[in-house]
DNA sequence: CGCCTTTTTGAGCGTATTCAACATACGTGG
DNA sequence: CCACGTATGTTGAATACGCTCAAAAAGGCG
């Protein structure tokens, strides 16, 4: 089992008011007045791949707005394996359950160069009024993600399930988009890391997918669309 | 595709304050007064087997307490199948997404035979900084059921699957547990209905499970155990 | 440059799927 | 009450798929 722990670097103090996504994160409804009530510090966190945010059953102090990046959330098995059971990108919380729930449940990891905003416990249980909405809201999300984790990345062959995937981890308009270790692509879709390698192979053998550099990939979208959909992967 | 609708046959008006769940439902931290500003109707429903409480993209005009029995949460693929992705039972909520969305993002139908009370979406958005608490941990109730399903019904082979879904489908303390139809036990584990059909039979070949009417099952709960956790179904 | 990790590829095997046939249960009408 | 028809459950045989184990190749990093 690979060490993993926080490596993340102090970024800087976050300033809230001006963040570009803030119409999509928490604290969208607050008010001037309500960010000067914040006392505790909200810090802006790069994570290096490979990075923890946080382990399962960890104190849950914080959580996380992800702001740029993927992150993955895994639980352990019986058998001392693990799954990825969600994915959070741009938008997403990861570690929500710190708002009801003293502990952490899953390991919290980047797969890509992650840029997230720590959120003190106290500070959400402050304003916890005036946050509701927005909360509920990102309970919503966090549900949805979880489904969608299952009906994209736990449904049909293992050919399916990767273009499902390389559709899911950029928009469509998107030129370019970025892979992450194997390994995690078959914890992710529930296949070995050694069947997950030779499906990005014959990906790229079919022109699917074009490896423009390390673990960066072009796609044709229509193309994997048609493998997502119908299992139809005959040359 | 087979037709399903509302069957549900009403049953009473529910005396929520003398619920006999009440503690693990969403009215847990109500009083006597704020019951009497409800003045919307909140039914007692029973669910035969098969009927649906609601379907995707429906007006989301109540979400419902599970009380007894099971709820089957799906959604459909592209290709015109459709996966479970969740499963309610008592205590849970269906349809929560009624509290932040206007329209319902599954397919809720029940396994077994099953109680629920509908609670008006109205209700809820009046109560709601009273149920503030209460909603929260059933949207993380709902995150954590979620990935139940990815852990333990869609990881492993198709026996350990079958195995940890014996294993949840009552507390090890019960004599008894009811299964529910194959093709919905196909659609849970994300395997064919032959192979679900299959392993079943499998399992009472092995008497890790013995079925004492149609449907009905004793377990060999440290059998199960065994293969749910190591993949050694060698004889 | 050598060491370590990650990725890739190969061969053989076991499992799950497919497609088909058959059995059983259930509900309806005769 | 039984006969029939449909839906569901069960089983078989052949195939395809993904897994295991093993080894080689390709990056990173000291």
């Amino acid at each position: 089992m690979r060490e993993t722990e926080i490596q993340a670097a102090w970024y800087g103090l976050a300033t809230c008011e001006k963040c570009a996504i803030r119409h999509l994160v928490l604290f969208a409804d607050l008010t001037s007045e309500d960010f000067s009530t914040v006392h505790l510090p909200i810090e802006d966190l790069w994570l290096p791949p490979g990075s923890a945010l946080y382990q399962p059953d960890q104190d849950a102090s914080a959580l996380f707005t992800v702001r740029e990046g993927l992150i993955k959330l895994e639980q352990y098995l019986a058998d001392g394996s693990h799954r990825i059971v969600s994915l959070l990108g741009p938008g997403d919380v990861a570690g929500l359950e710190a708002s009801v729930s003293p502990h952490y449940e899953h390991a919290a990891i980047a797969l890509l160069p992650t840029k997230v905003c720590r959120i003190p416990r106290d500070v959400v249980t402050r304003l916890s009024p005036k946050l509701n909405r927005q909360l509920m809201g990102k309970w919503h999300d966090m549900v949805r993600r979880s489904h969608q984790c299952v009906r994209e990345l736990s449904t049909g062959s293992a050919r399916q399930r990767l273009a499902r995937l390389f559709l899911l981890l950029a928009p469509a308009s998107t030129e370019h988009c970025r892979l992450f270790g194997r390994d995690d692509v078959g914890a992710l879709l529930g296949i070995t890391t050694e069947t997950a390698c030779r499906m990005v192979s014959d990906f790229k053998k079919r022109r699917l997918i074009g490896e423009v550099a390390t673990n960066i990939f072009s796609r044709d979208i229509a193309g994997l669309q048609a493998i997502a959909d119908g299992d139809d992967g005959a040359l």
